[in-house]
DNA sequence: ATGAAAGCGCTAACAA
DNA sequence: TTGTTAGCGCTTTCAT
């Protein structure tokens, strides 16, 4: 079924019947009916390959994340891919399994075939974004590149709750377990951890980077120790849960001996035992709020600036008052 | 950078640029260099939207799936995107948020980008799915129909084993909490558990269809009580948690008053507390297989049949001996 | 082994 | 408002 056989059906022009399509306004409403109703009995669909190749414009999105299995990012790319159907765009997702390469390789992979594309925590390094960001729009998810549009998770506004939760109940000590390097968002957990344990007068201490895991997590449990604080902020909740099997191994309770808080309020933090007290992030509008940016971008030609989303913090049972 | 340019570049007709990257042993080794010279120093990409217009092959697969955050789908997606990527294709994925309407117009609208397509737990009706098939190669995950190549994950197995495990405990009464009522997999799981129930001579009642959430599960509590049993496999872990904390409320601990099991081992399952007794489905082989067999049935253009992968049980804390 | 030319399905000036 | 025509970037006969 092409345009040649609504336009023939029809007994118009294929032109006519290409702008019933793409400009409905540009023709006379009798026409349109009669091409519409040839189309429908016809089961005409316009090709949207043929198309983007005479308006370059695909009408697809990319999006690409480090790791689909991550909890973190289904939602976000579930909400992504919701704002982008009401906008009639199509999302090829990636998973770059945390590598650089993958994720460069990738990126100019889909190029050509994509409109936009959204880099969700990427892990290349800012300049590299900068140089594909000149083949592709690009809208960055949980990292600051210059001009580029960005949507941030405000991290740093959560983990200051979180240390400040933790004083409250009268730690003095607190370790950091980083995640990968390369990640911004672990980046400016580190950092707003310090900022506010230096402003409350508390001791912190950093280990890391870790892979992102709960293996990656249990693993730190024998450093935490050895570092002798009573309380633990860990960069994800995946880690956190891994950490607090690993304290368990090395015979020390949660939250009685040690207390622990992740990021990210996943399910598996909700459900586990104890409960996990965590950094909530908001994940579902920064997805919605990325494809409304790229989409700006894409059609307004424009940088749109960046997005900052609060998080906060949700006290559950994994922290409770400092020991001794 | 097109075709042309590289052309030019390398001093040969585009013809011959065109062979040496979708036919090179058509090319001369030498003037192949000379022309992968020119294309690397120009950073050149074949367009595949170009291509696929005269090839009538995109490259491109969809996979679609009824609800991308729900933690059964993401291994899954992960899986089958890997083994997409490894075979050169690129994958839409699209949510349908549980909708048959939803995933028919995502089918239709992606039919036309796409070489073949991956319906994972379809909620549309066979006919309509045979219907969609002649447009479309489909493989589809988690429902059997004819003439389509089916990757089935074998509940049935694992189910058996979840009743015979209960059996073994003592129970002699046992409740089913259905999912959605489209689903395969729960309807699987319904006749597989009512089937081995009668074999061993225990009680058996149906509840349902539920939504196939945490909120569902917990709603089913309460009905759950009255019918009177003492164990309970619901039709994914989400729901048994929720039923967990239902009958908690209710006043019942799990497993002292009641045991549950869940289905799909996801990790709020593993983490939840009590942790889960489930049914482990082969989630990750599921999604390569399924591409495996979606990319024979686009080259060979044959249905190649289907697969079936075991299930098993994983026994945790949420399942013990029969109260009394 | 390479070049020439037609065409995949659609859009976008330009004419009428 | 509609028809005409020339491509978009690539592949694929058919010649050479």
């Amino acid at each position: 079924m092409t345009i040649r056989d609504v336009a023939l059906a029809s007994g118009v022009h294929v032109s006519t019947v290409s702008r019933t399509f793409s400009a409905a306004h540009m023709v006379n409403p009798e026409t349109r009916a009669r091409v519409m109703a040839a189309a429908n009995e016809l089961g005409y669909r316009p090709n949207r390959a043929a198309r983007a190749l005479s308006t370059r414009r695909t009408g697809n999105l990319g999006l690409i994340v480090a790791d689909i299995a991550n909890p973190f990012f289904p939602p976000l790319i579930k909400a992504a891919q919701a704002q982008a159907r009401v906008r009639d765009y199509h999302v090829f997702i990636a998973d770059t399994d945390e590598q650089a390469r993958v994720e460069e390789e990738l990126v100019r992979s889909m190029a050509k075939q994509v409109d936009g594309a959204l880099l969700v925590a990427p892990r290349l390094s800012n300049r590299t974004i900068a140089e594909l960001g000149r083949d592709v729009p690009f809208t960055v998810v949980n990292r600051r590149v210059k001009n580029l549009p960005c949507v941030l998770m405000d991290v740093a506004s959560g983990v200051r709750q979180a240390i400040t939760h933790l004083a409250d109940l009268g730690h003095r000590d607190l370790t950091v377990v980083t995640g990968p390097r390369a990640s911004w968002t672990g980046q400016e957990l580190g950092r707003a951890a310090a900022e506010r344990a230096a402003e409350l007068g508390l001791g912190l201490h950093l280990i890391g980077p870790n892979p992102p895991t709960e293996d990656g997590g249990a693993t730190a449990a024998e450093e935490v120790v050895e570092l002798g604080g009573t309380a633990v902020l860990t960069h994800n909740d995946l880690m956190a849960i891994g950490l607090i099997r690993g304290l368990r191994h090395l015979g020390r309770q949660v939250p009685r001996d040690m207390s622990v808080i992740g990021v990210d309020n996943t399910d598996a933090g909700r459900h586990s035992d104890p409960s996990l007290t965590t950094v909530d992030m908001p994940t579902s509008a920064a997805g919605r709020t990325a494809i409304d940016l790229l989409l700006q971008s894409v059609t307004l030609g424009g940088t749109l600036g960046t997005v900052s989303l609060d998080t906060g913090l949700v006290a559950r049972e994994s922290t409770g008052p400092a020991p001794g």
